[in-house]
DNA sequence: CAGTGGTCTAGACCACTGC
DNA sequence: CAGTGGTCTAGACCACTGT
């Protein structure tokens, strides 16, 4: 039997269309967007919602669930519901591979991630030789087998990118880019030097909802979605030579890009 | 009393963890990406689920909003549940902008709907001048007053994209940019007779859940993400002469661009 | 341990759809 | 009209968190 919550949320409209849970979760939104709860701050525990309401918990929860979806709340179990914090944002320049960025020992993730005071991670590095889906042998002018690399990127200790580079076999068996770690300046660098001058890269972006597997392997909250980023790597002589399938969290990311005006 | 439902589903495992509404979303789930339900299929009602499982109305019910929230099944009132269709999707070009696609009369959305054979349409104009928000009067060397060009996009009668562009005052007013509409080419066209040669745009791509705002003008089913697009237009002095605020249904939108190597 | 959210039941009444 | 999903109640037991 907590006392009533603090006064920041009203009373509800019995005579609105509106549906109870709708109103609740109006009020809380409101309040949320208005400061008065902050990032991080608790909410009203789900009983001392429904003594405010006068309503059941079936109907309370509804409410916190819909702020859930919306990306406004997360639910912690047996602590509370909290506002959900904004996570530091990682930017990806659109010069972010420009030659002059890979002459460095480090990788662009690293060199980045210290620079902006956050400790990076890579873990889940796999490397293999597979069968191309039909989607990655189309854009790589379908060779039968790939080389695939496999890894996950961490800010904080927390998951907020998932990247898998497919290269064909020719290009890749038995170079440092079929290593777990390719040197510096990554991959691209040792295309170079292989003789696969880069001219350009081509990038698709699109933005879903994830999966059970990418909530579980990106760690994400409830109400995130996911920016699907397809990447291929051109050579001067137009032939595809790398395609990057990369999952982030939405929440941690924003995308630069330039346009010409020509 | 309707019959058992279709033999797609398999039965609950008792002795698993996986808490019951999970174990039914799952089985479903896998019945949708199998292509067991296709794409537009009712789903089973939810008293069919209720009795193939033997468990409770509100734990059906909690299965299927998960998947809701996920994306994959749309509910309708009175008729059913139903596989979510994927909407034919648009796709922006890298070089969407370019001077040459500004030449024609039409619009840029106008002739690519055309051409992809969709029905576009263009609604909730609205110019006016108003005070900047802090954002935008940042990214448009902070004037006190803009010109705010409000729109909404349609293809086959389906909200897709919100768009509202800012231009200082100085520039935008008592010109053609000021009327409902600024004739062929659009307003960069008339940005460039009056003297402002475009040299780039500058895009940043966020992905996020939609406000309750931004699903009523998109009519946006649950679990359907928005791509926020903010673009500012810089012309050869480098002056930033416009910032379009955009807001684009994830479901029916595929972002491409192109960056140098070099 | 008390307080929190997570799951589940067994009802009820309503609003919308289609025949 | 019957069948569908939408809302709501009033309980119950559980699992997790903190002190």
């Amino acid at each position: 039997m907590p006392p009533i919550s603090s006064g920041v949320l009203g009373a509800l409209d019995p005579t609105s269309d509106r549906a109870v849970f709708r109103q609740i979760a109006d009020q809380l939104r409101e309040a949320i967007d208005k400061g008065r709860f902050k990032e991080g701050d608790k909410l009203p525990s789900e009983s001392e919602l429904v003594e405010h309401y006068g309503v059941s918990r079936m109907t309370v929860r509804n409410s916190l669930s819909l702020l859930q979806t919306e990306g406004l709340v997360v639910s912690e179990h047996g602590r509370g519901v909290y506002v959900r914090p904004r996570p530091p944002v990682r930017r990806l320049a659109s010069d972010r591979f420009a030659r002059r960025h890979r002459e460095q020992g480090k990788s662009a993730f690293i060199v980045e991630a210290d620079a902006a005071g956050s400790r990076p991670e890579v873990d889940s590095l796999e490397v293999r030789e597979e069968r191309p889906t039909q989607d990655i042998a189309a854009r790589l002018g379908s060779p039968r087998r790939v080389l695939a690399r496999r890894r996950r990127y961490l800010l904080d200790n927390r998951p907020v990118e998932f990247a898998v580079s497919y290269l064909p076999l020719d290009i890749a068996r038995g170079t440092p880019i079929a290593e777990p770690n390719p040197g510096p300046g990554g991959i691209y660098a040792r295309l170079e030097e292989l003789g696969h001058r880069l001219d350009h890269f081509d990038e698709e972006i699109r933005a879903r909802m994830p999966s059970p597997d990418e909530i579980k392997t990106l760690r994400l909250a409830a109400g995130v979605p996911v920016i699907h980023l397809i990447r291929t790597a051109h050579d001067t002589t137009g032939r595809a030579v790398e395609v990057c399938d990369t999952v982030m969290a939405a929440d941690a990311y924003v995308l630069a890009y330039q346009l010409p005006a020509t």
